[in-house]
DNA sequence: ACTGTTATTGCAACCGATCTCAGCAACCGA
DNA sequence: TCGGTTGCTGAGATCGGTTGCAATAACAGT
């Protein structure tokens, strides 16, 4: 095919290069005949317009950086599913970012994303987010990020109630019976994951109950040696609240090895909602994050601030999903 | 930070624009002295050449779209996250492309690729590459696949090889004693799932036993429709070998609801690999593919044909992966 | 009929590079 | 000393659009 350029359209249309321009881009500055007129003629030979010379001449790409700090785990693989349908409705192109938890390529990507005029990005943190660094690259671009910031910020974010998820999990246990429920920390240290464990923290004390962390580590390995501890108590909890499902794979699995069945022997609720829970065995009782609104809204925020500058700060609910590692206390 | 654009580089170093470009992307065309003043000069401004502008210029830019079906299967995020990884090592930004397994979209994607010009794509299949739909698109753009492509065409492609997996695991079984190994078919209809039936039906007859599809579907829940029919056998088999991990999880899934137990009451082997198998429950054993080596071949190939026009076919060699999910058949 | 909008469209500069062509200096052998 | 490379750099067109400004047309009101 003859390179498509907006002239050639223009020629055959019998118009000016710039009023072809307009009728795509600005159409109620051009009178509707022509812009029908022309539309036809593009459509008929197939034209669409250079994302590439928009960008460059209007200053702002359609280009989306998705920065995640790993796409294997599914949490950021949902996240980045629903993102590239929130995406491509709206005419953008999502650039997928993996930091392996790394600032330095995350800075990277922030410069990168200055060079092809991104609009805004989305960050789904791995570790909390660096706000100097944000600041410094505050070129106009934006960015929102799915976690809670340091001081709520100039930053939109998105993010679910940790306190309300917790107390979500501690109360399906306690309906079941359980009084001794451990917990076991999550991947990274983000904001999310120090409000989960403050929220078991407290609401623990609150219900009377002593708290057992079987382990506060943030790297993957966390759920085996929660498990391990939880093997070598004498006395250990009934139930388990696993900071986010990878977590409560990964405890399950070890108990597992070691003949602990779940629930049978103890009883183990997630966070996150996976869809890979529903598949695991035994299907997992989780808190559900509404990953899907999350995306979403996070395109919907940048949009937003891009517009009219505000920042918001939406907060979503979580809610209880009972599947089928949770029953009452062995008896 | 004032624009920074080639000409005030230019100006600053005191040579003409045309210089600058060179000095970067055509090094040995320009004075080894005013190259390197001209790198520092630039350096110390913090300048980076635009990637649109030159992408715009050179018809050629460095996004390479990935086209997955569900970057929610974790087969493809590991895919993804290596790619991610060799593109950008070679300064290349991985447009994350998810059809859903709709053909459309796919084409759209195409489209799309064409007009930002990305010197090439990957495409990781759902359903059988439709080949017209490439030549079609033969716009220079190059396209390399995940799998097998009908008639081994003028499409570069890097897959595993499908019978000797098969054979791996059916080894594998047969060693531990089992003699009664039935089979869950994958995911989609592309041809490396087919290439694994195909393998697992003439594996077995050679080996004398019968063979035992337990389901041939091709969505996801062909692990619990696999699971449903092996509860249904009076004489089920003693070994299942599932077209990929994700079906293996959930035929153990759903074996698990019933009160089957595996390897205990009967031995399940995956295909793939993942990580996640690790942590499952138990720990899957299965065909390991070189997933991350696929995503830099893939990528090799590519940059391969778009510089000598060259069209290659790897197929790389799978490995047996034991962990916990097969032992001997139950006396 | 005349002047003052208002709606449309054309013109041309510009976004940030690349690349062909031409100019110029230094160098080589005869 | 002179024509013939060779090496390096500057000019300027170009990639495919966007946009402020000017020009023209059309339409009101008086």
């Amino acid at each position: 095919m003859p390179d498509l350029s907006i002239d050639v359209v223009a020629k055959a249309a019998g118009v000016h290069r710039s009023t072809v321009s307009r009728a795509f881009s600005r159409p109620e500055a051009v009178k509707s005949e022509t812009r029908e007129h022309i539309l036809r003629v593009a459509e008929g030979l197939g034209y669409t317009m250079s994302p590439l010379a928009q960008a460059l001449r209007k200053k702002t790409s359609t280009f989306i950086p998705l920065i995640v700090p790993d796409i294997t785990n599914p949490f950021f693989a949902e996240l980045a599913k629903t993102m590239t349908q929130a995406a491509d409705e709206r005419g953008y192109q999502l650039l997928l970012c993996v930091t392996n938890g790394d600032p330095a390529k995350t800075e990277g990507y922030f410069i990168a994303m200055q060079a092809m005029y991104a609009p805004f990005g989305i960050v789904a943190p791995s570790t909390k987010v660096d706000t100097a660094a944000l600041k410094r690259f505050d070129f106009g671009h934006k960015v929102v990020v799915i976690d809670r910031v340091e001081g709520d910020d100039a930053v939109p974010t998105v993010t679910v109630d940790s306190r309300r998820g917790i107390m979500l999990a501690l109360d399906h246990l306690h309906a079941l019976g359980h009084t001794s429920i451990g917990y076991v920390s999550g991947i990274a240290g983000t904001h999310t994951a120090q409000d989960r464990m403050d929220a078991y923290l407290e609401l623990s004390a609150e219900s009377g109950s002593a708290p057992v962390v079987l382990d506060s580590g943030s790297d993957l390995d966390a759920g085996t040696r929660g498990a391990e501890h939880f093997l070598e108590m004498e006395k250990p909890p009934t139930a388990i609240i696993a900071a986010n499902d990878m977590v409560a794979f990964a405890v399950i699995s070890a108990l597992g090895k070691s003949g602990v069945r779940v629930p049978e022997d103890v009883s183990v609720i997630g966070f996150d909602g996976l869809a890979l829970g529903a598949r695991f065995n035994p299907p997992l009782t989780t808190i559900r994050q509404p990953i899907a609104d999350m995306g979403h809204i996070a395109i919907e925020l940048a949009e937003k601030q891009n517009i009219d500058g505000s920042v918001d700060h939406i907060v979503l609910e979580p809610e209880l999903l009972v599947r089928a590692s949770t029953s009452g206390p062995r008896k």
